[in-house]
DNA sequence: CGGTATCTTGAATTTCCTCAAAAAGCGTGG
DNA sequence: CCACGCTTTTTGAGGAAATTCAAGATACCG
């Protein structure tokens, strides 16, 4: 077993790196760092990379002929991007940094390596991409059947889960992006934040946002 | 290759059933026929099994606490259920067949062995998991973005789409149903439907339906 | 041919959206 | 550090879309 530390897609027990091992070096694999505000690939593009989100944030929007935008995934460090590539689909998303990131680039030939290599190895890529369907399925319940205030909970609930209570975070989208995300327009989003600030759940200053400290 | 004809799931080039042969005849195993209205599996729950949908229609929900249920997928012929299971997760939602229905029914296990004895099948295990993935992303757009009348021809159109022009169909959803797929109330879903007949769209008589022949 | 569940229709209400304007935040350069 | 201009965010008022509730019509089943 190959020991990377600090690396969360290993720690899904998927050793996407593995598949470097079998291609030899090609360029287009292995970790490569990205600047926030990068795009990784456009909906209906044509290719055959999958990316493996080592670091940082990443979301998926597509966006309708009349330019009605939805936000379908905020991808986290261990998550796959542009799987559909596995089923020769061209990209349906578009995939952008939110933050600064490190990604894994990976070949459908790679895989089709991977899998003949280290067969363990694509069970957990199965996985994985049944982890990624079940966050999607979550969305589905989120934008479908959830209130306003329901969803912008679940959101900020979501990009909050890993900051302790009583420490700011700063969101990495902007009401317009937050809206996008769960099916809203973007005074929607803003009015509920306060709402739901006045109820106690946040303390909100503009972009700026935390769970109130527990107090005694 | 194994030929086994009239199977969707192996017209996909995933051929599950040679899980069977790694598995050794375990009972849970191999195709079942089952009525319509059958209960496959039930959220929450834990289990092992994943199915492959060889013929009929299976719809997946999930249910809040509260009661509001939420149609999350419409599995079709070569489509696979419970995937949630290959990441360990309990089941997300609630399948349950629409029409009576051909299923596989393999376990965690019998997929282990596939991808270690047939690992080019781990490949098309995947490419099915993406596009599974695929459908879901574009059920977020769905209920995310568009307005009551491009949710419900979206959906009508999907119910349709192996029916020919001047065709009846008789649909295996109620209204009810219906509208839990696409997030809307019930009423609205019948208000819409007959807004899309009289623009032409369709012909409806109740849970009948078709698009109108094409005249000359 | 009833009885029952499903479907349709209408009216009132709620929720969310749109449009417009004011306020706040943020980076820049003095 | 402050002033400026820009973008983002907030807030309000009015309107559109979808929901709810209730009643009536239709389809389906034995």
């Amino acid at each position: 077993m190959i020991s990377e530390p600090g690396c969360p897609v290993r720690d899904s027990a998927l050793l996407l790196r593995q598949a470097c091992i079998t291609c030899q070096g090609r360029p287009r694999t292995g970790q490569v760092e990205i600047p926030a505000g990068t795009v990784l690939y456009i909906e209906r593009d044509d290719s055959d990379t999958v990316f493996g989100l080592i670091d940082g944030f990443v979301r998926e929007t597509r966006t309708l002929p009349d330019g009605r935008t939805q936000g379908i995934r905020l991808a986290c460090p261990g998550d796959l991007l542009g799987t559909e590539i596995l089923a020769s689909l061209p990209y349906q998303c578009t995939a952008e940094t939110l933050t600064p990131a490190r990604v894994c680039q990976i070949t459908r030939g790679d895989i089709a390596a991977l899998h003949r290599v280290h067969p363990e190895q694509g069970l957990q890529l199965s996985a994985a991409l049944g982890r990624e369907a079940a966050e999607l399925r979550e969305s589905i319940l989120i934008v479908g059947s959830l209130t306003a205030e329901e969803r912008v909970e679940a959101l900020l609930d979501r990009l909050m889960e890993s900051v302790p209570a009583g420490e700011w975070l700063r969101l990495p989208l902007s009401r317009a992006e937050l809206a996008e995300f769960v099916g809203l327009a973007p005074e929607t989003v803003s009015r509920v934040i306060h709402r739901l600030a006045r109820a106690g759940h946040f303390e909100v200053r503009g972009r700026r946002i935390r769970v109130p400290p527990a107090m005694p």
